[in-house]
DNA sequence: ATAGTGATTTGATCAAATTCTAATCATTCT
DNA sequence: AGAATGATTAGAATTTGATCAAATCACTAT
């Protein structure tokens, strides 16, 4: 990843856009292109040793000059290419559950009961999992389980099957 | 060529990356980008923006959310399509020409002629204009002609022999 | 050798861009 | 209507990066 973003902040640069432009034509070296694009050789000097550090330019001595010209093989990737991670990295909705959860409990207590949707339902799940699956609890169990995080247990208890977490049939509670 | 510039500007930043490689997966919203890059809400926005400006990205509002979305044609486009000039522009030659002259002559004359073989055969060529093609002069002729740039005609002259620019038999000089 | 020329490095300066905090706007829910 | 929440904007601080002048290096030619 940061190769990739490396070569786009090489290229994205006017000074070094017109350099490539000017090798893109014909090999050319230090003077003639600082002469070209009205900059010091100093500037231009700076620019090309970024680029051939990067592999995108070549350098060679000739009798008087240091002749630069383009390694071209590089411009034939598609831009996705380099907006793509390589790594997979972290699932962000995982990472997100996580802040949503550190935020809403403290020592193990849910101190509020978000109001967004999504929130709830990260929140609502992961009170779930101190149920287990399959098994029926009637609804003194379902409150006393849920008390351990939060006082109003009611409040919760009816937000877990109205978002589908779970389900409830006469006196019987279940997990979905 | 200032539309490609600011393309390549606008994916040369890390954050925004890691922005598109969320977007890549699938539409997400401010605050959920924010909580998983560890940013503020502010600096996603800010970002997100200036991709909405360049077309990256979409939005849309939803019930809660502002609803971001890729713009997937746009990294189709190969490397090379962003660094090449559309407009041909100027010749580099040409420009690299024009400073030589100007910085040997002053007032119409030769101030000293360069020791660097690209320069000399510049202001040789330059001097060689004040003589008409295909036409014979003897060597006076040719030495006064000359003298109207530098009091050293013979250096000169002989230069403008050894570089191929004019041509000498017997007595008679002409411009190849 | 030594003068001349082009290339490079160094250090300083200046401009642009990112990020944050705080304030404001827009929308939804009660 | 007003309370809550997410999005956006404004302003300030910081960082990054381009540029230049001057000094130095590397090579060539006299």
């Amino acid at each position: 990843m940061k190769e990739k973003l490396a070569l786009l902040k090489l290229l994205a640069d006017e000074t070094r856009l017109e350099i490539l432009n000017l090798l893109l034509k014909e090999d050319s070296y230090v003077e003639k292109i600082a002469c070209t694009l009205s900059l010091t050789p100093a500037t231009i000097c700076y620019h090309l040793k970024k680029l051939e550090a990067a592999g995108i330019v070549r350098c060679a001595r000739t009798q008087f000059y240091m002749i630069y010209s383009l390694n071209r093989e590089i411009f034939d990737l598609p831009l996705s290419a380099l907006i793509q991670k390589e790594s997979p990295a972290e699932d962000p909705d995982e990472k997100y559950r996580r802040e949503v959860i550190s935020h809403f409990f403290k020592y193990g207590k849910l101190t509020q009961l978000p109001t967004q949707r999504k929130k709830r339902e990260i929140v609502l799940a992961e009170i779930a999992r101190s149920f287990v699956p399959d098994r029926k609890y009637d609804e003194k169990e379902v409150n006393d389980i849920i008390h351990r995080y939060h006082e109003d247990h009611c409040t919760i208890r009816r937000e877990m099957i109205a978002c589908g977490i779970m389900a409830r049939e006469k006196e019987s509670y279940w997990l979905i």
